[in-house]
DNA sequence: AATATCACATTACGATCATAATGCAATAGC
DNA sequence: GCTATTGCATTATGATCGTAATGTGATATT
């Protein structure tokens, strides 16, 4: 072998992690395998032996980047509490930084039109994201802090998108805090009409 | 001239329409112009009497599309109300046939990342919606309603996104029931915190 | 020390990409 | 009825796409 034992898999992450930003930089289908594996210092030659296709990479890419993010979340969620995450997730940083943000933000539609092996992995990480969310909402029956977590996730991806789109500072501003307080009033009222 | 009188203008028409048909089904990056052209019945080289650049047609099936959105809005607004907008816009109808539905839903990541002349074309357009919304809101101050109205916004956009991704049917139809009841909260409670 | 392994590079495949030059045929304006 | 116009087709550009065959050299194993 000509490199070190452990050094494949070592590789194997670099291009991961390449890829997964520029995923999220540029989306799936504009970015090419060679643009990412010279950005990772290697060649096209090399990416077969890690990866069977492309579609094979995003996957790896979403399963990867939702399980860190699921584990960050989890982390700010225990020390700090809901709203940290909350204020976090829709900062101006997190607007401005699509390339180490959330996959959901960044890639929806796309993974919407994925593979079933794609969406089937997402849709895993997605209801544990779900459940993390429900279990920081407070004197609900399960069902509905399922429910209210999924609207609360699907107002915060959507904003977050919006406030990227938008070609007006100010008005991007007010998406991110007007998204906070809706999120806030969601999650505060057990909702009294059924 | 070959073709009669107006005959450009319908097959200018026929492109956009086409085209937008298909960004919205395969995204905007997935798309060839080659065969936009062939399933509008033309070939390659129509196409650059008609518009300068493929950018140049995504701006303008992008505001083609929204301003026959706003329209179809606006007459169901006033025809049969809120809620009825909110209830279509939610239906399993919308989430599966992505071909004729928002182009906000389908394509906002990538208008994120598009033209600075696309993004004007899509802020627009947006306010727009959103004044729309923020109408239907009753007893509101302005601001108050403007914020709103891009949260719940938001909030159907992501819905909608979340419920074409995910491969489980009985979610998916969950996502959109639970987005109708979290809209409902928003429209209703005049924000009680401040 | 010899050798078999394998992570990578090199090179190439046919297809498709956005864009553009050229050709043509029919109609609108004269 | 002639002719200039023009909406489209044909064809071509070089680049890049995902994928894959082949080459190569250092190291892990023996």
């Amino acid at each position: 072998m000509r490199y070190e034992k452990g050094h494949k898999e070592t590789t194997r992450q670099q291009i991961t992690e390449t890829a997964s930003r520029q995923f999220r930089d540029h989306g799936v289908s504009a970015v090419g395998l060679a643009a990412i594996m010279a950005d990772a210092g290697l060649t096209n030659g090399a990416f077969y032996t890690h990866f069977t296709s492309k579609s094979d990479l995003v996957r790896e890419c979403i399963e990867r980047t939702l399980d860190a993010q699921h584990a960050s979340m989890t982390q700010t969620a225990g020390q700090s509490g809901f709203e940290t995450i909350l204020r976090q997730y829709l900062s101006r940083a997190h607007r401005d930084d699509s390339a180490h943000g959330c996959p959901s933000a960044a890639l929806l539609p796309e993974i919407s039109r994925a593979s079933a092996e794609i969406r089937r992995a997402y849709t895993e990480r997605f209801n544990t994201v779900i459940d993390l969310i429900a279990k920081q909402l407070k004197g609900r029956e399960p069902d509905d802090a399922n429910q209210t977590a999924r609207a609360i996730y699907a107002l915060v991806v959507g904003s977050l998108q919006l406030a990227r789109a938008v070609d007006d500072p100010a008005l991007s501003d007010d998406i991110l805090e007007g998204a906070i307080k809706a999120v806030l009033q969601l999650a505060a009222n057990p909702s009294t009409a059924r």
